[in-house]
DNA sequence: CGTGCTCACCTTTTT
DNA sequence: GGTGAGCACG
């Protein structure tokens, strides 16, 4: 096995003086610290990233392990790449470590040399996602005539999920593990869907870890191996490991005891995935002589900022407690702004990163726009594209998760794995090609027999009914060209280039020539992500690399140099850093999420609080909080009473503007006894009612329709505009929807239409 | 079998 | 504002 490794040419070793250039005492001692087990407690912005990287190159210096000896594990794949790629700089190699990525990465790779070993049928098993395991469920559930408007497959897969991270296979369950949910028979449905999983030759994200385990805990030859394959561990984000990682590593560990694990219990911020803050508090426990370094310097946050972050995290109980400083210069003040509504906080804040831009010569792709959930980035996208500043967003709808993607790589599942069952229903009718509900039906009970655990795959039950008279002409033809299809992919895939397979796949099942009929404005815009799906399949030997690439991918951002403001999730955010950040949306049962609340109450509460940590200390100069007094979700307003976090902040280090709203919005709050938050209490009629009645009120009073009606405007040039930032104003010309616009003597490009109103409106 | 309509529900956060 | 489920109809 290690052939594939070691013919990687030896690097270059780095030269061991200058790894400690420019770190400040605790640093070196956290890089020098290479033998036994370490914890480096790392707070926001002190340098974690530079002692990880040198730490590992400096264990190859030592010449106390080769590249290849070294296993290095972070949570995203971002942070694995970027990760990898310093340290190729230093130890002067372009590959950086062999075992450098993600917990789940990893344990793929580990998964697919020893498959059979743990009851999978193959090393080409499906990785599957959240969509796959949801309707896998939920069709467990409706074969156990479970209604599933009652009992959701969502929350099963949540508690599965939980199960799954506590490293609890179903054989382990206790009676106390067991909800008094699906009347009692959660459990049941765990066991059954390990076992469809088994058939399927699939495995989901918690499987991977779980699996591994498993290997290593029957196999202690095959764990052996890995010892002597690993010298050294180092973890990064270790507060947001759970219990299965957590396990994974110490069985890792076990042999030699090198691990150092680095992490910052502030910014444990994945608790409803199972991340156990505990791992990290008990470290010194859990790891024999485990030595533990605080970094306590920070260099990415002027003082102001800091003391802004130290305050509100200050709040929480369980903490290790860390006292970070900041010696930068310090100016700003943080300015947190109170709106009326979500919309004019938007239209602001795109004003200020003008100015910003404009006043400030900070580059756009300097700001970052940070918020609590993706729901958010809606409005505030719509007012970036009006004013014409160009934009990213990070999460948010990914490629991947675009139905147009998915049914594509439902194609390609397929091919390279005829037991995808759940690939195999998604394309079954897509194009449509006559077999419907009632055709499918056929090939499910054809499947099963009279058992409830499927008995064959429904491709190979398929292939079965064409060889007895089981279907009506029409039907039986379509299914018999589908099946021949799919067996002629399936025999030239091996050999043919990934690109063309695909471009083939898509044209002979026609499914582009649907699109390409469809007359509808988001046709378009699917082919094109289809012609950036071929593209992409272009860096990869065979369908197998590619699939697992997709499966364990999640951020598509690539890091690009062009000029734009970043959007996206307090998540998302984590390890970055931007010379402005906003940070939009502090309303009270927003941000804190009311129902993080709900669900875990005061531990909840210091979650949110973390996340509130994590974003303040993305600043590296200028911090904008604002929040609006009414906000509208699902089309529905709501008052909002600005974020608690909001008060935690002292009042020195900031500004508060509308001041007035930020009041009002106070004594709204206590006059209201609060109903609104609470209002899952509430009964639901009796508040929607309230609901209705309020935004009947507040359409009256502003004079708005519900709804902003869409008038199309003809607009010429000469025609007279009127412009709420810059008043009025004259075209000069018209492309498409574009409008170049004078102001006063200063000519404006690329305005869109609907920031413009024509004056007589 | 396919399509087009209305309606309810929806939004945490991710590997 | 978007989507999936359910239903009526061709």
């Amino acid at each position: 096995m290690s052939q594939e490794i070691t013919h990687i040419a030896t690097p270059t070793p780095p030269n061991y003086d200058d790894l400690l250039v420019g770190l400040n005492p605790q640093q070196v001692e956290a890089v020098q610290t290479i033998y036994g087990s370490l914890l480096v407690l790392a707070g926001a912005g002190t340098g974690k990233t530079k002692v990880l990287t040198s730490r590992i190159a400096n264990i190859i210096a030592q010449g106390s392990a080769r590249s290849w000896e070294i296993l290095s594990v972070t949570f995203t794949n971002k942070a694995a790449r970027e990760m990898n790629e310093r340290i190729g700089v230093l130890i002067g190699s372009e590959t950086g470590l062999s075992w450098a990525g993600t917990f789940h990465s990893i344990c793929a790779k580990i998964l697919r040399r020893h498959a059979e070993l743990v009851g999978l049928q193959s090393s080409n098993f499906t990785i599957l996602n959240n969509d796959d395991q949801e309707r896998l469920l939920k069709q467990i559930l409706e074969a156990d005539n479970v209604d599933v408007k009652k009992n959701p497959a969502k929350l099963l897969l949540a508690i599965i999920d939980g199960w799954k991270n506590k490293a609890l296979l179903p054989e382990n369950l206790t009676a106390g593990d067991i909800p008094d949910l699906y009347n009692g028979k959660a459990a049941d449905y765990y066991l059954r869907y390990q076992n469809r999983l088994r058939t399927l030759n699939a495995v989901d994200f918690g499987d991977l870890l779980l699996l591994c385990i498993t290997l290593f805990r029957k196999f202690p030859e095959i764990l052996t191996d890995y010892h002597r394959r690993f010298k050294f561990i180092s973890v990064d984000e270790y507060q947001d490991t759970n219990v299965a990682q957590y396990l994974w590593l110490r069985l890792l560990a076990q042999g030699h005891g090198n691990i150092c694990c680095v992490g910052d219990d502030d910014q444990s911020i994945y608790a409803w995935r199972g991340a156990e803050v505990g791992n990290i508090l008990k470290f010194e426990k859990d790891f024999n002589n485990a030595k533990i370094i605080r970094l306590e310097q920070n260099y990415r946050s002027t003082p102001t900022i800091l003391r802004a972050a130290s305050e509100v995290i200050a709040h929480n109980s369980d903490r290790l407690g860390k006292t970070l400083f900041s010696e930068l210069a310090d100016d700003d003040k943080i300015t947190i702004t109170s709106h009326w509504d979500g919309d004019e906080e938007a239209r602001l804040m795109v004003d200020k990163i003008e100015d910003l831009q404009k006043f400030d010569s900070i580059p756009l792709n300097n700001m970052a726009i940070l918020v609590r959930t993706s729901g958010q980035m809606r409005v505030i996208e719509e007012k970036l594209i009006t004013c014409a500043v160009p934009y990213r967003v990070i999460g948010g709808l990914k490629f991947y998760e675009r139905q147009e993607i998915r049914d594509a790589m439902a194609y390609l599942r397929l091919v390279a794995q005829p037991y995808d069952d759940l690939a195999f229903e998604r394309i079954i009718n897509k194009p449509k090609r006559g077999l419907g509900d009632a055709a499918l039906n056929i090939v499910h009970q054809h499947a099963k027999g009279d058992q409830i655990d499927y008995r064959m795959a429904l491709f190979t039950a398929s292939q079965d009914i064409l060889l007895h008279d089981i279907l009506k002409p029409r039907p039986r033809k379509a299914l018999k060209d589908f099946i021949m299809m799919m067996e002629r992919w399936q025999k030239v895939a091996p050999t043919m280039p990934l690109h063309e397979l695909v471009e083939m796949i898509l044209e002979e099942s026609g499914y582009t020539d649907m699109l390409r009929l469809d007359k509808s404005p988001e046709a378009v815009g699917r082919l094109e992500n289809l012609k950036e799906l071929v593209r992409a399949t272009q860096d990869f030997e065979n369908l197998q690399g590619f699939l697992e690439h997709i499966s364990l991918i999640t951020d598509t951002a690539t890091v690009t140099s062009n000029q734009t403001v970043t959007i996206m999730t307090l998540h998302g955010a984590k390890g970055l850093e931007f010379e402005c950040v906003f940070l939009p949306g502090w309303e009270d049962g927003l941000f804190p999420s009311q129902r993080s609340m709900d669900e875990t109450g005061q531990a909840g509460l210091e979650e949110e609080r973390r996340l509130a940590y994590v974003g303040i200390t993305r600043a590296k100069k200028k911090l904008f909080i604002s929040f609006a007094q009414n906000r509208r979700l699902y089309n529905q307003w709501q008052t909002t009473v600005p974020s608690r976090f909001i008060d935690e902040i002292p009042e020195d280090v900031c500004n508060i503007v509308n001041r007035a709203y930020f009041s009002k919005a106070k004594h709204k709050a206590e006059n209201h006894n609060m109903d609104y938050l609470n209002s899952n209490q509430v009964e639901t009629a009796g508040w929607k009612r309230a609901q209705n009645q309020y935004l009947n009120q507040r359409t009256k009073m502003l004079d708005v329709p519900k709804r902003s009606p869409k008038t199309l405007h003809v607009y010429k040039v000469g025609d007279t505009i009127s412009h709420n930032k810059f008043g009025d104003g004259i075209i000069i010309s018209v492309e498409g929807e574009r409008l170049l616009i004078q102001f006063d003597g200063n000519i404006f490009k690329n305005i869109m239409v609907d920031f413009v109103t024509p004056k007589d409106f």
